[in-house]
RNA sequence: GGAUCCUUAGCUCAGCCGGUUAGAGCGUCCGGUUUACAUCCGGAAGGUCGUAGGUUCGAGUCCUACAGGAUCCACCA
């Protein structure tokens, strides 16, 4: 044996022999033990996130395995919808082209084969780090059987009433191209200047005067003395695209204090007016919209058309003032602002007909589940944040005007719904744009079909839910669904299409989901509520959030300040076991962990303690059998003094293993890998092996002691930890990965 | 505005179903190399466990208030 652990001798060979043993696949045989793994995006190489979550699942699967169950680790790679989509348009544009230059089946395959040249890549890296996963059942949430399902899932829905089409007023990134929900929202605090402007007999306060144009009613307070003469009256307003005669309503959502105490009334484009045209619909007009799609105003904006939005405030503004019609301006007012998740482009609100899903029902059984027990949270405080999320969710909208992703079931006949809005291309690839109905007079319906782009059915479209085209004559929606709804069927999903047919009448519900806590809301509660539909029964028992893993210094890590951790370098300079024992030992579930280079240098110290530690007791061991062979037993090992400290030295260990499966157990992971580190160096090598120098403890006993520390190390660390099992004697199982956990 | 969490050694953090002298890693200081490991060993310094009350025979560990910090949520134009 070298005098030092080099990982890089080891790793890859160990991998491929322990893959080659078949342990990484079930038995047939035990205990069901299940972990799906939260699919990684298929097209983006791992990140440090992804190395925390590989460990400590995979520290369970072997955990568990050891302990005579029939482990599923089951491994998947998501199509991530926007965030591909986002990454591909940006590849198009470096190219000179757009996403408007391809029909949509076109760019769908596009994407498709550019995450398939990609999508190795995380697979690899994952191995690299040591997981224990079943790679043959490996899923993509694309996959055929996978997107079949999902599909059936939302006829289900649609059949038991929970599916509803309806237009309001959606989160929309201009830039993205497609609405998102609630969840996908940032808020930022901005400073938005406050205008005050002149409004027919009223001044009033906004931060938008460009969205004056789809202003449909003004707004004040009831009990506001200022005002009661106006209340219900019709007053005429002279604005910048000549004059208007607007209605003076009055609702007590209106702030006094606020400004003047006058709202102008723009249901199109604000949240809070798009609900109080819902509340005052018999005085106010509907929704007049007035900025597209394309995040520009339109005709209904006068002379203002084609600028975009904050081209338009300026504008205005400008004009405004020539016209004396500005009374004043706050420019230190600050607000709070919708941003895109993904691009940060300002969140335009508009109104788009949607496909929404009624969670009420949804969430009322996930309460039940939680408060009943049935799921566990691990991490701090976030069962009590679910609890809080579950009980005030708003309904689910899963339409997305993205192209990668899964096509919504639904069909609109084309004869029947005339009024369709359709974008195609032509056979000479020109983009065509109008109504279906006008459409068919020069095109045929096959030739839309073919270069279809995008349809935008009214409201009133009439549709049909079926997984397959109910006939020749229909056009499918174009939007696909969230990511998210996807995922939220994944434990059930992955189960059910597996090419074992057992899968699912085994493994589900599974056991544990260990994930980040920034998506519990995203996916650990969709997931619950949507397998409680599906199956009545809860996906997982338990749920453990890990934290984020920040830098040395407790920062985020991010490429923009260049503290990124990445996990291969890592794993190239320290070995896979540092790493992974760096990233685990001292976590807590649902906090983050300041992990930086000296604490991976510390556990590359670990892997070399354990190498030479073993270097130490094989030589001891087999000097003392060859002494035993010639007959001549060592006279420091002999005698009752050396049979007493055996005994106390197994008692003690007894101990620890005991404390350690406890650990584990209580899914306190980070707790287990430090006692184990706390036992192994500071008793087992500084106290008992130096024992056994004096001739205290003897060469067998602590041999037997050695295999059991690296039992207990093997999960979190088991690299090192199989490359030392292979130089001992053989007694039991040839691989550690299948030995059995010490009693 | 609402919610959640945190405040323990110089730094980063464990420990908390309450129970003898409060732990680790890194760092600091002193000493050590006749072969398991200098990626090491032995030893030392360093903490009134945020503040103030309370419960208790006994509290970093439970409760309350306060202070500071972090995060998440929220439609004041």
């Amino acid at each position: 044996m070298d005098k030092r652990y080099q990982p890089d001798l080891f790793e890859d060979k160990i991998y491929r022999d322990w893959e080659k043993s078949g342990t990484f696949t079930p038995k047939a045989k035990g205990e069901a033990y299940s972990i799906i793994m939260p699919p990684p995006n298929a097209n983006d190489p791992l990140h440090i996130g992804h190395a925390c979550f590989v460990t400590l699942e995979d520290i369970y699967a072997r955990f568990e395995r050891m302990r005579g169950k029939s482990v599923l680790w089951l491994p998947g790679t998501d199509h991530a919808g926007i965030e591909t989509q986002y990454v591909f348009e940006k590849r198009l544009k470096k190219e000179g082209k757009s996403r408007f230059d391809f029909d949509r089946g076109t760019l769908y395959r596009m994407i498709w084969d550019y995450v398939e040249e990609n999508s190795g890549t995380a697979i690899k890296q994952m191995k690299k780090l040591g997981a224990s996963a079943d790679w043959s059942r490996t899923k993509f949430t694309l996959d055929k059987d996978v997107v079949a399902m999902v599909v059936d899932t939302f006829k289900k829905l649609y059949d038991d009433g929970l599916v509803y089409r309806e237009v309001r007023l959606v989160n929309y990134c201009t830039s993205c191209g497609t609405a998102f929900s609630n969840l996908e929202v940032k808020h930022v605090e901005r400073v938005s200047p406050l205008y005050y402007m002149k409004y027919g007999p009223f001044t009033l306060a906004t931060t938008r005067p460009e969205t004056k144009f789809g202003d449909t009613a003004i707004e004040v307070h009831p009990d506001d003395k200022r005002y009661q003469k106006w209340i219900g009256q019709e007053v005429e307003v002279k604005g910048l695209a000549g004059k208007f005669k607007m209605r003076v309503i009055a609702d007590r959502r209106v702030d006094r204090k606020f400004g003047t105490g006058v709202v102008k009334v723009t249901p199109a484009h604000d949240f809070n007016d798009f609900d109080v045209y819902l509340k005052h619909k018999k005085e106010v007009p509907g929704p007049k919209q007035v900025i597209g799609f394309d995040g520009r105003m339109n005709q209904l904006a006068g002379k203002y058309q084609g600028l975009k939005v904050m081209e338009a405030r300026k504008a205005v503004v400008a004009d405004l003032t020539k016209r004396g019609l500005m009374e004043k301006v706050d420019e230190t007012y600050r607000n709070t602002i919708g941003v895109c998740y993904r691009c940060g482009t300002t969140i335009e609100p508009l109104p788009l007909p949607q496909f929404y899903i009624k969670v009420k029902p949804l969430t009322q059984r996930a309460l039940r589940a939680l408060k009943e027990k049935k799921v566990k949270i691990f991490g701090a405080g976030y069962d009590k944040i679910l609890n809080h999320w579950l009980k005030s969710l708003d309904d689910w909208n899963v339409s997305r005007q993205i192209v990668w992703g899964i096509r919504l079931p639904i069909w609109y006949e084309a004869d029947k719904n005339p009024e369709v809005e359709v974008k195609f291309l032509n056979k000479d690839k020109k983009l065509i744009s109008d109504q279906v109905g006008e459409l068919l007079k020069n095109y045929s319906l096959a030739e839309i079909k073919r270069g279809l782009q995008s349809l935008r059915a009214p409201l009133t479209a009439k549709f049909t839910v079926s997984p397959t085209s109910p006939g020749e004559n229909f056009l499918q929606e174009t939007d696909t669904f969230d990511t998210w709804f996807s995922s939220s069927q994944w434990p059930l999903v992955t189960l059910k299409t597996s090419r074992f047919k057992d899968d699912f009448k085994r493994f589900y519900p599974t056991s544990l989901m260990e994930t980040a806590y920034d998506i519990l809301i995203f996916w650990v509660m969709r997931m619950l509520f949507m397998g409680l539909y599906l199956t009545g029964k809860v996906p997982f028992e338990k749920v453990y959030l890990h934290g984020l893993i920040r830098d040395e210094k407790g920062q985020k890590m991010s490429k923009s300040k260049g503290n990124v951790v990445d996990p291969v370098e890592v794993i190239q300079k320290y070995g896979a076991d540092a790493l992974r024992m760096a990233l685990v030992i001292r976590s807590t579930a649902g906090r983050d962990k300041n992990v930086g280079d000296d604490d991976i240098r510390g556990m590359r110290n670990l892997t070399n303690k354990i190498w030479n530690a073993a270097r130490f007791v094989i030589v001891s061991n087999n000097t003392h059998s060859e002494h035993s062979r010639s007959g001549v037993a060592p006279a420091a090992h002999s005698g009752s003094d050396s049979d007493l400290k055996d005994e106390k030295f197994k008692k003690e260990l007894s101990g620890v293993v005991k404390q350690i499966t406890d650990q584990l157990e209580a899914m306190k992971p980070g707790l287990a890998a430090e006692t184990v580190y706390f036992y192994f160096w500071h008793w087992f090598c500084d106290e008992c092996i130096e024992q056994n120098k004096q001739g205290k403890i003897s060469p067998l006993a602590l041999i037997k002691g050695l295999r059991v520390f690296l039992k207990l190390l093997h999960p979190f660390v088991p690299f090192v930890t199989e490359a030392v099992w292979r130089q001992l004697p053989k007694t039991e199982e040839k691989l550690l990965i299948g030995a059995q956990w010490p009693a």
